[in-house]
DNA sequence: ATTGGAACCTGGTGGC
DNA sequence: TGCCACCAGGTTCCAA
């Protein structure tokens, strides 16, 4: 489920039932995850009030004053706002309930999420290290231009890197290089200034278009389930192998890239030769 | 310092 | 049906 869009849809489906709301009860059900849960912290939330939800890359960050939770979807995570009492489901690992009656549960069968509490969050380890936000002022050409030049590794793993840039997943990195015309395996210190700049157009296009299906696809996630229709949406590539390249019709080639499944036209994504 | 690969997990799918 | 291998939206950690 978690690509920054959806990340980005999560938070604005929770922030409006959830802020301000004071908590009562945490459950901690299975505190199996990327980390174990520390449940005795959690407990110091109890009392405290969800001042605000927030997104750094694919984190959010719940704000409660004096100290504050960290959320990471990983692979299969999900969060849902729904009346207490509402039956489990399987892999529900941290609800918390709140003084009106609804509580946040946290479902994540892989367990490669994570829920961390602690006091500064934008000082956590996990935080410090992040890059510039893709949809903002700070992503712009120069930036990606001058960080490509110092590194050797190819252009999909260089964007992935969230060290980098954050919230460019598996999808859309594949994406935003269809749109480019750039071959995944391109060398990121071959681009030249005007192909970062247009790669970096699509990045921020991609992820806006998706947020904005996200919204409305994901809309009703907050009730009981809903959330099918969210693949419906338009991808060029990703999920396309062998199947016709949408501007030229050549059949889309799949290759790994760093273990991850890559899909690209050949035609429209070739690799430049250096002699 | 950079880079590639393994590791962390469960569930779904497709082949035999 | 059953069993098994393989794949999946992410990120950390470790070794070279």
């Amino acid at each position: 489920m978690p690509e920054l869009p959806e990340v980005e849809t999560t938070k604005n489906g929770i922030a409006p039932l959830i802020e301000s709301q004071k908590i009562t009860t945490i459950n901690i059900r299975n505190a199996q995850l990327r980390w174990p849960v520390d449940i005795k912290l959690c407990k110091k939330l109890i009392g405290l009030s969800v001042l605000s939800v927030t997104r750094r890359g694919k984190y959010l960050i719940c704000d409660c004053g004096f100290l504050s939770f960290i959320i990471h979807l990983g692979m299969s995570g999900t969060l849902s706002v729904v009346p207490v009492g509402t039956a489990y489901k399987k892999h529900d690992h941290v609800e918390i309930i709140f003084e009106n009656n609804r509580c946040l549960r946290l479902n994540d069968p892989r367990r490669f999420g994570c829920f961390i509490v602690t006091e500064l969050p934008f000082q956590h380890k996990l935080l410090t290290k992040l890059g510039v936000e893709p949809l903002s002022r700070f992503f712009y050409a120069n930036y990606l231009f001058e960080l490509a030049q110092k590194r050797q590794v190819n252009i999909k793993q260089f964007i992935m890197n969230s060290e980098i840039v954050v919230g460019v997943g598996n999808i859309y990195a594949n994406e935003a290089l269809f749109l480019s015309g750039l071959h995944p395996l391109t060398p990121c210190n071959q681009l030249d200034k005007k192909q970062c700049l247009d790669l970096i157009r699509n990045i921020k296009s991609v992820l806006r278009a998706a947020i904005k299906q996200g919204g409305t696809t994901l809309k009703d996630f907050t009730n009981a389930e809903g959330k099918p229709g969210y693949f419906q949406q338009t991808l060029n590539v990703y999920g396309r192998k062998d199947l016709p390249c949408v501007e030229c019709g050549t059949l889309l080639r799949e290759i790994r890239v760093n273990g991850r499944s890559t899909v690209f036209c050949e035609c429209c994504q070739q690799l430049a030769n250096a002699n």
